[in-house]
DNA sequence: TATTGTTATACTCTATAACTATA
DNA sequence: TATAGTTATAGAGTATAACAATA
C-alpha cells in the first residue's frame, strides 16, 4: 500500500499478463502446444528463415526453438530444407498443411479474443500492440547467454 | 507475409512478451523464484489477503498459489494467520523479513528496467501499464476451471 | 577455433484430481 | 453439500552443458 517506484506497476502488470497468455493458449487444439503455434505464426509473418532466427525472434535458447520446430516438423507443418550456402544450417518453410493448421489456430484465437476484447476499439488494440512491440524491442535480444 | 486479421499482431506480441518476463526474472536472487516474487508484490500492493485472493490476482489455480505462498512462508517472508471468521481460511501477511526481501527485489528490478527502458518517457510507461491492466481485466478471471 | 544445430538433464510454472477440515 | 486450502502427479516451457558437423 506504499508509493510505487517508477517501474513497480509495470512489472506487476507484465507478470499478470501471463494469465492472458494462458487464456489464449487454451484456445489451441490438443496437438498444437503454444511453442509450435508461435513457430508457425513466425514463419507465416516473416517468411522462410533459419533455426537461429527462430530462437532470436522467440527470445529463447536455440535448444528450445530446436525442440519446438522439431514438433512442427514431426507433424508435417514445417519442412527443414538444406541451406545451399551453409551446410550446418537448415531453412525452415511452412508447408501447405502448416498453412491449414495456422488458419485453424487463427480462427480459434479470433473467437477467443473477440469474446474478451469486444469493448476494445481498433485503435486501442493497435496502440497496445505497438507498445508491446516497443517493449520487446527495448529489451533487445534478452536470451540468457547474451546477458 | 499476408494481411493479418484484427488480432493476429496483438497475439504475436503477447506471446513475445514472454521474453521480457524472462529478462525481468533473471534479475531475481537465487532463493526467490518468480512465483514467490509475485506473492510478495501482491501483499505489498494490496495488503493482507486470503489464499483464494492470491490465486484470483495471479490468475492461477489455488493449488499453484498454495505452493508459491508455501515457498515464501518457509523462508519467513510471509506468515499465515488464522482467519477469525472462517477456520478453513488463512490470512496472509508480509513479515518484516518479507519487506526487506521485496525491497531487494525492487532494487534489482529497477536496475534492470532502467537499463532497458531508459528511452521511455514516464507517460509511455504509464500508458503501457494502464493498457496491460485493462487487457488483464478484459480477460477477467481466466483460470482454467472458470472457463 | 568458432558457429549451427541437436540432445540429455534439471528446474520452474501450471492444471487436474484426491484429500482434509470447516461452513 | 459446498467451500478453503494442501499435496501428488503429470505436462509444457526453458536454460545449461555436452555433442556432432561444418565454416
Amino acid at each position: 500500500m506504499e508509493k510505487p517506484n517508477r517501474y513497480e506497476n509495470l512489472a506487476r502488470q507484465v507478470s499478470a499478463i501471463g494469465a492472458v497468455k494462458r487464456g489464449m493458449a487454451r484456445s489451441l487444439p490438443a496437438d498444437c502446444p503454444g511453442g509450435s503455434a508461435i513457430v508457425l505464426a513466425l514463419l507465416k509473418h516473416h517468411g522462410d528463415m533459419r533455426m537461429g532466427r527462430v530462437s532470436e525472434l522467440m527470445g529463447v535458447d536455440t535448444s528450445v526453438s530446436s525442440r519446438h520446430v522439431a514438433h512442427t516438423a514431426d507433424r508435417g507443418w514445417v519442412e527443414r530444407l538444406p541451406d545451399p550456402v551453409d551446410k550446418r544450417s537448415r531453412i525452415l518453410r511452412l508447408t501447405p498443411a502448416g498453412e491449414d493448421k495456422l488458419a485453424e489456430l487463427d480462427r480459434r484465437l479470433t473467437v477467443t479474443l473477440a469474446r474478451h476484447l469486444e469493448e476494445w476499439s481498433d485503435d486501442d488494440v493497435e496502440l497496445l500492440t505497438t507498445l508491446l512491440a516497443r517493449l520487446r524491442d527495448s529489451f533487445g535480444d534478452c536470451r540468457a547467454h547474451h546477458v
